[in-house]
DNA sequence: ATGTATTTGTACGTATGTATG
DNA sequence: ACATACATACGTACAAATACA
């Protein structure tokens, strides 16, 4: 963990505490420099990561003002698993495995995970309930070459901690699609939709440090149960 | 505009152009310090720009990628205008305003808003076609003490241009949750539903630089025109 | 209205660390 | 073992926006 981490990690936690409260501003950043005795760009690259993730807003000859983290709750926007997306669901979430199994490609898969024929992907289903209701099916491809060994007791706990910790991958980026889209048969078989005959769909694909995707998801959910924030910051035009 | 920001929009219109392909690395640091007379610390920081918004991936000791930005389209992530999306969502995109007032918050505005009793709000709503249909219903609630003189004029036009350009306001950041509800009276009597009987809702609050809230907007869309396009990085855990 | 201090933003330079190939 | 490339961290100087006396 590098400096400028440490002290994000450090004031983000003053921040979640209300050591520093929504409103104020923070301690100037020559201050902040002698506080953690580090030089002011390390302190200005701690503070660029509180911005970008909505704890602050910089301006110029005011200086840095925390916003109120209430009203974002959390993160459900960003990239996060389930799982440790959990603990701000619900108390009573489980995770079933309805599928795992290893297989070739078909065209739709061989195209948004970029293989060939001869390659193998896995194919992982699995139902999210949350307080005893079926309220999301997730259809995971992941392309097998980059994780032979994947167990299905690893798919129940987590991928990205397999991905992550075992395996040592570096996960960077995703591309999310959200949409709505007419229930299917499958959606009705596994979801507790009640009288919905819609959901939800959000379609991701996921690359590894050096660009390759590695997995492809479908995630439908209840229109009922979901739920997705976002913090966006405007970005200044030429 | 600032020397790092002005070789963030040449490189981003090389990639953009296809100069630089999709897969291939950009030139390194050091060879961009050459190629524009900057300093490393110039360089980073515009390369901190593309990877933030998806341009590119870097990684130590292999080069800073560029990613396929085919894949993602366009930002419909983001804080955006309607109006600075509208070349990507069509050709023939019309707003019809059908509300224009200026009013005292009801309770619920005044809380979403910070306001008092006495303050005033513009109430703006606004109609969204597009291709001929009506999709999007937009309801806006703006702190009136901050935009005093807005006209209809402007309301159909852009609200954003009118803030930024005219009244010289820096829009910082917003909020949005994106969630499904049942279709109302309202959207009936404006959208053209179709058999739909939902829309997504995307309900956004809207911060200047000084951190005030200035726009409540509820969006209302049909949903199958509805689609919602993220990227996404991972942050590194503790 | 003016000047001064404060605060963040930009830009430059240098050195060393870390991961990759 | 070596070269290459990005990452971190230190330093300095000045610019620009704001706040306040």
């Amino acid at each position: 963990m590098s400096k400028y981490q440490d002290i994000y990690n450090q004031i983000r936690g003053d921040i979640e505490r209300g050591e520093y409260k929504a409103g104020s501003t923070l301690p100037g950043e020559f201050f902040l420099m002698e506080q953690y005795n580090v030089s002011r760009d390390t302190v200005r690259k701690a503070l660029g990561l509180l911005a970008a993730n909505g704890y602050i807003q910089k301006s110029r000859g005011v200086g840095s003002i925390v916003l109120d983290i209430n009203r974002i709750e959390f993160p459900v926007s960003g990239l996060v698993s389930f799982k440790e997306l959990a603990p701000v669901l619900g108390d009573h979430v489980e995770t079933r495995v309805i599928a795992f199994e290893k297989m070739h490609p078909d065209e739709r898969i061989k195209k948004e995970l970029e293989l060939n024929d001869e390659d193998w992907v896995w194919l992982i289903q699995r139902v999210r309930k949350v307080d005893g209701e079926a309220v999301i099916l997730d259809t995971d491809f992941l392309n097998a070459q980059i994780a032979p060994g994947l167990t299905e007791e690893q798919a129940k706990d987590s991928l990205f901690a397999y991905l992550e910790g075992d395996l040592g991958l570096k996960i960077a980026y995703a591309e999310k699609e959200i949409t709505c889209q007419a229930a299917t048969n499958m959606d009705r078989r596994w979801l507790d939709l009640k009288d919905n005959n819609m959901v939800v769909s959000v379609v991701s694909h996921t690359y590894l440090e050096d660009t390759r995707v590695f997995q492809y998801t479908s995630s439908r959910h209840r229109p009922d149960k979901f739920r997705f924030k976002d913090f966006a910051r405007r970005i200044q035009k030429a």
